[in-house]
DNA sequence: TCTGGGGTCCTAGGACCC
DNA sequence: TCTGGGGTCCTAGGACCC
């Protein structure tokens, strides 16, 4: 046994929604909604919460008139939280493979080829450890792909009796077709609202029919992507695991504002602001910019009049400097400003992201102004660790921030500020 | 009154060149 | 009147993911 590929797909189980129990047991059995940024819409759910048909994306206003007659509890969400609570599952699933791709903030694959020790048993005592150590909840899906253990993770976090873990590896071949048989189509990895009517249209409505279709044939009607799908759902793996995350090749900052913005120059500090978190994050990655995007936009929804535009221009030369990053941004920013709309959400993109390291710059560039950049930029990001985020800025940033976002029932950073952390009284 | 944010990949079609 | 064919590059838009 436990020949071939074999891959697990680790995810917690209603992440956001499990990590704020872990610290607040009154939240233990309510149905409970995580929401967006601005607290817009519902972005997470637990069990209960899901029973009761609440939809992801649900705006939290057409919810709460009877949230609390139904006993629906709403926490903005608290990514400072969570990020750590996800770096703590991360770093013990790894110890269980040499090969791990942390692929989001709750799911990692895993790569069990060649483990001798029976999979399933493996990934109870995975599931009992990061109980132990985080206090979250995991299922453990396995298959010989990544698609297939994606499937194996849901079917194994909607059927009880699997305790929490299946490996497909165990099923017999009319075991596997009657639960491929059982999976629609929109709920295979890669096939979203889209693509799941123009398949039902061919005849294929479930997993067991996808993976019979001709690849070749797929590949015409639809792309190479969901041609992979089908090589994936038979059992070949095309679907590489990703040890090492790639840099990634455009880092965008954008918000909804607190409050409608009309006037250009709090669209302005807002633009500065989002440019100045893309922009550290671009030096975090030790990577320049090519080019820059800005956008504003009016509400799409309602009676208003709307306007929605973009723009993107190339620098003259590649660079990770949030001065000279902000100043391009803001002419931008001036080309696309009308005025007389309610303006409810900016934002920025790096664009053209490559390596620092060896980058040529123009003509005038590798004057001693480049090294006086890095420096200051240095400066500005060791300050902003140490003292927290946006304690040193740059002016245009402002001060007041009407337009910032909303955020009336966050939960304390209880494992990342000194300030908030549990303490257990007698 | 109130509707998230941050990513990736693929394809079609236009511009342009010879 | 007749009005090729092939290649490349870029961009916008569509689709997906969490």
């Amino acid at each position: 046994m436990n020949t071939g590929r074999s891959i697990a797909l680790i995810d917690v189980n209603n992440f956001y929604a499990s990590c704020e129990r872990v610290f607040n047991p009154k939240l233990a059995g309510i149905p409970l909604a995580i929401l967006s940024n601005n607290d817009g819409c519902v972005i997470a759910r637990s069990a209960e919460l899901k029973a009761m048909g609440i939809k992801m994306g649900m705006p939290w206003f057409q919810l709460k008139e009877n949230a609390e007659r139904e006993g629906i509890m709403a926490m903005s969400s608290n990514y400072a939280l969570y990020q750590d609570m996800s770096n703590r599952v991360m770093e013990i699933i790894g110890q269980f493979a040499p090969f791990q791709e942390v692929y989001s903030i709750d799911e990692s694959f895993l790569d069990l080829s060649g483990q001798r020790r029976c999979h399933t048993d493996i990934a109870l005592d995975l599931r009992a450890r990061i109980k132990q150590f985080t206090g979250l909840p995991v299922c453990v899906g396995m298959g010989p792909s990544k698609t297939l253990a994606k499937l194996a993770n849901h079917v194994a976090k909607k059927q009880s009796q699997y305790g929490g873990a299946l490996d497909l590896h165990e099923l017999s071949p009319t075991a596997l077709e009657d639960l491929l048989s059982s999976i629609e189509c929109r709920d295979i990895w890669g096939i979203g609202s889209r693509l799941a009517p123009r398949l039902q249209e061919l005849g294929i409505s479930n997993a067991l029919q996808l993976r019979q279709a001709d690849p070749e044939f797929i590949r015409q009607q639809f792309s190479v992507v969901m041609q992979k799908t089908v090589l994936e759902l038979q059992g070949q793996a095309c679907i590489e695991l990703e040890e090492v995350a790639p840099p990634k090749q455009e880092i965008i900052s954008s918000r909804s504002f607190g409050t409608r913005v009309q006037d250009l120059q709090n669209l302005e500090e807002s633009v500065s602001l989002y440019m100045a978190t893309a922009a550290e994050k671009l030096r975090r990655q030790a990577s320049y910019a090519g080019a820059l995007r800005v956008f504003i936009m009016t509400s799409p929804f309602g009676d208003g009049p709307k306007y929605a535009n973009s723009k993107v221009i190339s620098l003259p030369s590649p660079t990770d400097d949030t001065r000279q990053l902000i100043g391009v941004a803001l002419w931008l920013l001036g080309k696309l400003y009308r005025p007389g709309f309610d303006y409810l959400k900016a934002g920025v993109g790096l664009l053209e992201i490559m390596p620092a390291a060896g980058q040529q710059t123009d003509m005038f560039g590798f004057s001693a102004g480049n090294e006086k950049s890095a420096r200051l930029m240095n400066t500005l990001d060791a300050v902003n660790r140490r003292m927290g985020k946006g304690k040193l800025r740059l002016a245009s940033q402002g001060y007041k921030a009407p337009w910032a976002m909303k955020q009336e029932h966050k939960s304390n950073s209880y494992t990342t500020s000194w300030n908030e952390v549990v303490v257990i009284k007698n």
